[in-house]
DNA sequence: CTTTTACCTTACCATTTGGTAAGGCGTCGG
DNA sequence: CCGACGCCTTACCAAATGGTAAGGTAAAAG
């Protein structure tokens, strides 16, 4: 297959499966964005799981190098803590695109038993909990407690990237706005006292 | 329509609507369940929409009655957020549901124009506002301050009660028990954190 | 006794779904 | 020159989708 080709379709299927979710989207619909017929994407792809399994994979691949980065970033590990989370709230298209399809794969993968069996964040959150566990003071934190103080930064994070329509249907457009200005100090203030308070526990 | 069918078919539609999404549940699969005819179905509500409507509907006066009775049971409001949030994040089948439910509706409404001028999350959000701004010493916060906090704790929360098919795919059976355990105390403790921290900014 | 109303049925409909079959066309290696 | 292969097409399919039409039955209302 094309590089370009399959770069665009994957582009095109991820924007779609964020959006609508795997029931929402048929690959007509995919292959109608592509400007081709659905049989030529069936040619690409044997079938909608395997595509979409497609999009899953390069979304994990791209977090493992994301988190790669953060770590030559910085060498302080709190620093790197805060500054990936910061990097992962920022609420750019990109961003909210792939939380929107994770929260939904999240969501569906119970009863979609074809794609349970791959674990495409597997590698992701190991690799937080050891990010947690660098920093000083907390190399003695179980690897539970770790994934706990992660999933909770995490969960704020996602949860506010995909809540903006919402939030702005309800409170209005100025009001998110504010809220936008806020959110990122505020993430990395629960960060700081979620570490200091995990410190005091040891 | 008589009391218990209509319980019984919200009850189902619930259900199904939280486990596979609207694009993923057809009516034809929640009548089944109700053992009669799609047709009957259509004779309660219309459309698949207004039936969804319900559902959610639902859902939104209950968590504005569980607010109520947060209110009553403590005086203190710091004890009250605290306990209000722990009984939402306890794990059990039907938070559970209803999280996933509410997930999914934040994910969707953005395409499903039918629905996306029912708010159903709005007075539950405003009542979150005052009992954050409740707290002594924080009366003085902005309501999109007050707002993020909640919205963080939300997040948290939210995003931990759809995790678990996830979590045990990949850690294991036995290692999702010691997080379920570890949780609700982390919980506390993250929003005691959160109100201190607020209280310091004053 | 008759009419309405609530609740359900079977038939039917056009459209969309994921996927198969078969073939056309250009390019590249032997 | 020729077959193989990558990439695409139209034609077709059975099954499922949300929804309409028309009618039946029983109980309540007039």
């Amino acid at each position: 297959m094309q590089i370009d080709t399959k770069h665009l379709l994957l582009n095109i299927s991820e924007e779609l499966f964020a959006e609508r979710g795997f029931y929402g989207v048929s690959i007509a619909a995919i292959a109608k964005r592509m400007r081709f017929s659905k049989q030529a994407l069936l040619h690409h792809y044997p079938s909608k799981e395997k595509l979409y399994g497609a999009v899953l994979q390069r979304v994990s691949d791209d977090f493992l190098e994301q988190q790669l980065e953060a770590k030559q970033a910085s060498h302080d590990p709190t620093e790197r803590l805060k500054t990936f989370f910061a990097g992962l709230a920022r609420p750019s298209p990109e961003n909210i695109q792939r939380t929107r399809l994770l929260m939904r794969e999240l969501l569906d993968n119970n009863g979609r038993a074809d794609s349970a069996e791959n674990w495409y964040l597997k590698g992701f959150l190991t690799q937080l909990i050891q990010m947690v566990k660098a920093v000083e003071g907390l190399d003695a934190l179980s690897d539970e407690q770790a994934l706990i103080a992660s999933y909770q930064w995490l969960g704020a994070v996602n949860y506010f990237l995909i809540s903006p329509p919402t939030l702005s249907g309800i409170f209005g457009e100025a009001a998110l706005e504010k809220i936008h200005r806020d959110f990122s100090s505020q993430l990395v203030a629960l960060i700081e006292s979620g570490l200091k308070a995990h410190r005091g526990d040891l």
